[in-house]
DNA sequence: ATCTGTTTCGAACATCTGTTCTAATAATCC
DNA sequence: GGATTATTAGAACAGATGTTCGAAACAGAT
């Protein structure tokens, strides 16, 4: 089984990693097949028969999500030289959760509390980070020169207090505005990233979070 | 829901919370129908249904197997309206695709052969958009002006041609760039979004595809 | 090119699985 | 007891899912 996995079978292993973290369930064959580009759940299910020959993953006969992955972590001899250097790198595998996206805020409502709560989103934890993250959709140019454009959706990670220059997601007057945080002689401000903006004084302000992620669909 | 449980109903309860960790894969109907003693299939689904409106458990439409319990403990008995912002119960929407994250570009190979996957990433198909999707981490800042910072990754729909002002990724002296595309008098023109860098005669340049998603991690 | 082995596809099929209906049974209340 | 509600059962159906097969597409070697 010491066999060097193909790039195909690589991201089928991939995929039906991501899959489960995403959804909390095994894929089906379907479900693999779509994810990985194969247009015919037979060759899904080829594939799968090959990495199950090689003892990559199980599946139970005729039980539906029954794929179970074998953990093979290195330490497996007869590793090629071949494609050792291309795993180090994952920016993205693994612990999906599915994060909630606050609509508009609600006066004296916890933040997280159902009213706030637009829809749910699931994205790789590694992505967003750790922590109680939360989502917004960003309105505005304010913060053009931090590369923050309107309509993005924003990763927020809950905090109530922050470092300079940390951008942040704060409530101002009941309405969150996302800026760059800034304290100097007793004062907070609230500093956009767009010339044409005025800082705003934060004294007042609650801090929602740090931004941790920024997501565009263009 | 502060109701109280029934015989039966905590049995399906417990029978869910065993066969799934007995099989790590959540039961099916007629699993649970069996466990519980139940000898119709539309029986357990009455109590799942019951459980559901009860709030002890979801279950997505259709999806075999898609059956999740909620964690609600009930230590304490006073559960007001704002829940916890639990993240544990998945409103899951969407389809999940594996996307390959592209490295180096080898010159004269097909742009997705296996020698230019470094990665793959698994994401909300709604996020990157219906088509021949690839990923690219992005270099240098001369799409700053677009929001497009150094470190971002891409993803790019697959398409030979584009139109003016889409913003492109191409393939430029077998090195990968991104540029907003512009084509005047016969010429085809890569245009930067940052006043810094000058525009790239693009006649003999290779668009790869158009830019449909921007990913930040801060 | 031809051969050979691998991989993909499409379709048909069998089975698993969720859904919906109706009727029968059990439990509860008056 | 009778009436009402809650629960179970059965069957038929629809959809999801795994399996199998043959042909086609593909890649690599001869």
């Amino acid at each position: 089984m010491g066999e060097k996995l193909t790039q195909r079978q690589q991201a089928v292993l991939d995929a039906i990693r991501d899959l489960r973290a995403a959804k909390d369930l095994p894929p089906t064959l379907r479900e693999i097949a779509e994810a990985v580009g194969l247009k015919s759940v037979a060759s899904a299910k080829y594939q799968i028969d090959q990495l199950k020959a090689m003892g990559y993953l199980e599946q139970r006969d005729n039980i539906s999500r029954g794929i179970s992955l074998n953990d093979m972590d290195d330490s497996n001899g007869s590793v090629q030289a071949g494609n050792q250097g291309t795993q180090g790198n994952n920016v993205v595998s693994g612990n999906f959760k599915s994060y909630p996206l606050l609509g508009k805020i609600a006066a004296g409502i916890p933040l997280l509390a159902q009213e706030n709560i637009d829809d749910h989103i699931t994205l790789p934890e590694s992505l967003v980070g750790k922590g109680d993250i939360f989502l917004l959709k960003v309105k505005g140019e304010s913060m053009i020169d931090a590369a923050i454009m309107d309509g993005d959706i924003i990763a927020v990670r809950q905090q109530a207090t922050a470092e300079n220059n940390d951008i942040v997601a704060a409530l101002v007057d009941d309405s969150a505005t996302v800026k760059v945080f800034k304290q100097t002689d007793g004062h907070t401000w609230l500093l956009p990233r767009n010339p044409a903006f005025e800082p705003i004084l934060g004294d007042h302000a609650q801090i929602m979070g740090k931004v941790t992620a920024v997501l565009r669909s263009v």
